[in-house]
DNA sequence: TACCAAAATGATTTTAGTTCATTTAAACTG
DNA sequence: CAGTTTAAATGAACTAAAATCATTTTGGTA
């Protein structure tokens, strides 16, 4: 036997790397990131406090691997979440119900993101690259024609994300659940209306656009909950 | 003698506390919450360690007081920045404008803003009073007519800080100035074309007007029924 | 079985937040 | 103004928790 135990032993280390991360991340999100002691962290993950510093430098550091492990399979879920044969402003949709879901399930991991910027950026790879996903639907719907070509995806994502965000601590502080609406309202500004620089006042009639949008996702609904 | 010793020793405590606010802002804003010392602290204010215990009982209650004072000033900065004359989409555009920069030049200071959270509610009641800035621009405007009956103030509100929030972050990872275009561009969004400076707001078609009261009237026909 | 290297351990060290007995300064009184 | 009281300030000492490292254990290999 030469490559089996190579691996049950890679497995194993890989294993107790994930314990680590999981307790890690309990901790962390019950006590805060002052509050957790690496002490109950190790007791949780049923390995020594120096254990720990051989898998991750510092606290920080540990925090770090629970966030991009966080962001890492939200990406993964992101995309699990959205149809591929969907067009443009339903895989929006999609998405925005995902994150908002997500980040009201895991709204403590998501706090501690903020807490482990600061200096160093690479800390944030995962995060960029959850974002992406964001990108590449837009980018497709441009390509697609089913947005403007000058649609500035780099705005619409601060705004996408940004609002989310928001409304997840506002629901969170009044201690609401998962509100439908708001996705709906975000999307409805983010594609019912024509962007771009203000000041060029449309030559199409925007706000006929956006009732026309808001009529049609109203007869969705209703058709597909036959009120009619 | 008796008024003006008390005033006196009033008002060298406040410097005094003042002095020990500074100093923390400082060393937080440079070294974040974990990387500050209260011996650094304490020597940029120029006082003993043990001084620093007899303002604010532990480091976080410092932090807490710094964040505290930042959101106050805001606010007052806030209040002077709008014109009251104005109609709501400029005074709209007053805040944002105010927002944005405010929270570029003191990027530290806001970050810190979310590690005074976890538990301790009563830390966010600056912040909450600055929201209201907003929510009085949004409901004087609806009283007036600026803005339609059914405004969601409380969804907007998300969406302007959030999209004002995430746009700064962009703009200080990628080491970039202050850009008119992300408000002129978020007020589009939330008002609607509008809005701006070409002046070419067309005074309201009113058809459409009408449209959008009878959606909305319908819509909250259906909401009451429950056939969403 | 013996050996070696990697992994794990936890007592020890280090660091930084907090306390408190003492000192210093200010305010009041007769 | 001297004496007394009260408040404010100090920094050495205490404490808790992060980080280190000499030692032990484990697992694979010959």
């Amino acid at each position: 036997m030469s490559a089996t135990p190579r691996n049950t032993s890679r497995e194993r280390i890989e294993a107790r790397e994930a314990s680590i991360l999981d307790a890690a991340e309990g901790i962390f999100s019950r006590s805060g990131f002052d509050g957790a002691k690496i002490s109950d962290i190790a007791r949780a993950a049923s390995v020594a406090e120096g254990t720990v510093y051989l898998y991750y430098k510092n606290k920080r550091d540990l925090l770090a691997g629970v966030v991009g492990r966080f962001w890492s399979q939200l990406t993964q879920g992101a995309e699990d979440a959205i149809d591929p044969q969907a067009d443009a402003a339903q895989q929006l949709e999609q998405l925005a119900r995902y994150h908002l879901q997500s980040i009201l399930d895991q709204f403590e991991v998501v706090s501690l993101t903020y807490r482990a910027r600061p200096q160093q950026e690479q800390d944030l790879d995962q995060v960029r690259e959850y974002v992406r996903v964001f990108d590449r639907i837009m980018q497709r719907g441009v390509d697609r024609g089913e947005l403007p070509t000058d649609t500035p995806i780099g705005q619409l994502r601060d705004v996408f994300f940004g609002t989310l965000e928001f409304s997840a601590r506002t629901l969170k502080l009044r201690g609401q659940a998962y509100d439908h609406s708001i996705v709906t309202n975000l999307l409805s500004l983010m594609l019912g209306r024509s962007h771009g620089d203000a000041g060029t006042n449309g030559a199409n009639n925007p706000s006929n656009r956006d009732l026309m949008q808001r009529l049609e996702s109203i007869q969705e609904h209703l058709d597909k909950r036959g009120a009619w």
